[in-house]
DNA sequence: CATGAATGAGCTTTCATTCAT
DNA sequence: GATGAATGAAAGCTCATTCAT
């Protein structure tokens, strides 16, 4: 563990001490970004705020990102990595009721997400969508696709198991996505200034849409039922 | 009620008639303003073209709204007039269960909000709260609020005629809620540049929602059931 | 001449006033960006700098200007249009020996360019034509070659007619020219600042200039002459 | 001249060696500085520019010039080191007629200025005079007024020898100093981007300008010639 | 000595707002 | 009332300069 080269060490210290501060500092001013643009969006978002709020000058943040835009290309790409391989080897190694799998997959999205500075993302693209295509375009891609692709496939599962009725995925899907995007949406938004008695609280607000959408996607009882409401979700 | 001075009369209809048409001035303002707020957010709408877009010069704009501020203000309290009064009286004059009620509730909704300019109003709540707290503070009492108590006494019709479990209703409400806030947002976000494949259809998605709902509300049957996760939603 | 309407005509004049105001703009900014631009470079010079000195404010030159490179551009091609079908038509035209015709070509340019404002130009393309290369090519196209190819034909004119000895034109016109656009350069530079009794009378120095060019292009006595030093501009 | 205490001479050695390459670094520095300030102008170069391509970071710039007008100023005076004394003597020590000597002069200016990157400086000047006012009068007075003065002789020289014919002095200098400064200044700015066929070849284009000069001074066969346009250099 | 991360004054450009017409 | 030319505060971005390492 020693050296036998002190001089060498100190070097590499400072050095390593300089460049883990330089390392830092993306990462600091991406946070501050994702702070502010969630707070007050992309266009009343300042540039010198962000950079104050990372503990650095104006200069310095256009020293890490070219521009305004880029940041914030930057803040949406870091909080939105692989965690999609992740999930996806969870659910494959998945063992218990597809119930179970669903109630663990929304928990987990609070936890990772939801629960997260990264939930402000979903609200800063819903927000600014319109003003950057192209960014919507890439987070539908990495984000939303894939997070659909995961959700269709749990449903799936649990049709085939014969715990679920049948049903039409692509709408199936939305079913448990919206509550989910519509909490992290609210968090950020009209949440932070919710009237006495109406705030809500995640964890019960999860639950009760869980075990809600549960119960609504359940196989019914196959006794008499050709009843005139009967398929809920019909297929196609 | 009618004048005795048909002179005067004359008058009043040919100053009314100006006035229309200098009434009607901010009324063409405060649509394109709407539009151009919920595209691209208040901070990244342009004065200049709000007031090409109705169709006057940016002088004309400053004439009616004091500020850029003030026509968001402005847009905003237009598009929230009192509809509940309305739709309370269609409550109390319901025949019918409520689950009919619940989907007629819902579908009304869509197509004289959700389906309209008017959806824009929630997307922009959603995104500018926290620029406007004051606004939003109003948004939650003028629309949040109201419609809250609308749902609550329609699940509590639900609930005590026997169609539904019991429930805490303070999350019963956004189970219903939140898909249908959410659609609002999504038709004016990330929905106007969706993948292929992946476009919402509404009346597809509302469908699935609030028949996936009524089937997760619905009271189940007594028979063996005080099952361990049984009281979906927990009363409280 | 009088108007039977008066309201109309005064109606008119406003319009007419405002107007005569907004189209003075331009050229008034055009004229203080081509100073300042020749003063001091295009880099060094400030946007704010040229609207003062314009009488506008900052914002009114990005009004006419939608950049400050488009300005640059601008003052160049106001200031060289289409001088030389004027002078092709004067050269088609005149009568009288070549080295008269020279004599006057001289003092047209001494006139029309040297010694006003749109000499500055000459300067400010030398300055800054590497860091505009389309501009450049541009100047080159317009001003360049149109002169160089006047220029030629005057020389020609003198050698069909036997007034001057047959010469390489390509570079017999710069003996001309280059003379010329010294003399615009330094009026514009060093020419500013000159120690006491350098300063250059552009009178007494186009005069020494150009006989001394008429003389050393004149047609040598055939007499004993293929000397060794003979053909002094060789052709080819 | 020589030494008697050979250690101290040692230690010089050493120390000579060391300064010789912190003396190198300044070297590198100013002719990376000429470049960029000939071929972009003092505003439009970024000090960061020239430091990369001198090799060495930001800093090390400040190390030796303490802003970038001094590194400018620097740049100026390092390539104006007294080659007039030289030429001085040259002048002196020529046998030969005048013509020659011009020839020889002109020439040998190409050779060590013009060709070189010293012509730069020329540019430099020319376009930077009016932001460098103490700049152009020392340029003025060290390279302007003896290369005046030395032109000055030679010209006077031929008068005096009865080569050429009697001129006013003052503007006979221009005669030749003006077409090989604006070969310099062409070579650095329009000339880089020239259109094809207007590239001008300097040993063409100096061979040119010298003999028709030459003729244009030469003098005249006194024979019948009190001629209308006689007096071409009008002395005074 | 040398480095290059950090700074902030300064410049270009935008745009809400004003006001003479 | 309506207009749109004009304004100037404010924001994005650059780059000469500094200084801790």
């Amino acid at each position: 563990m020693t050296s036998s080269c002190p001089l060498r060490d100190i070097a590499a210290t400072v050095r390593a001490k300089r460049e883990r501060r330089k390392d830092a500092r993306p990462g600091e001013l991406l946070a501050a970004a994702l702070e502010l643009f969630v707070e007050k969006g992309f266009a009343a978002t300042r540039a010198e705020e962000v950079a104050k709020r990372a503990g650095v000058s104006k200069g310095t943040l256009f020293l890490y990102f070219s521009s305004k835009e880029e940041l914030f290309k930057a803040v949406v790409r870091e909080n939105i990595s692989g965690r999609f391989t992740e999930w996806n080897a969870e659910f494959e190694n998945f063992r218990g009721s597809t119930a179970d799998l669903l109630r663990y997959s929304v928990r987990a999205w609070w936890e990772r997400i939801g629960s997260t500075k990264a939930s402000g993302i979903t609200k800063l693209m819903m927000s600014e969508a319109s003003n950057f295509p192209e960014l919507a375009a890439f987070y539908q891609h990495e984000v939303i696709q894939p997070g659909n692709d995961l959700l269709r496939r749990v449903l799936q599962r649990g049709v085939d198991s014969g715990e679920f009725e049948p049903m039409d995925l692509k709408y199936g899907v939305y079913v448990v996505l919206a509550p989910m995007l519509f909490l992290a949406m609210w968090k950020h938004s009209l949440g932070t200034c919710s009237a006495a008695g109406m705030e809500i609280d995640p964890e019960h607000y999860i639950t009760a849409q869980v075990e809600t959408i549960l119960h609504g996607l359940a196989k019914r009882p196959t006794a008499g039922r050709p009843s005139a409401n009967g398929g809920l979700l019909p297929c196609g």
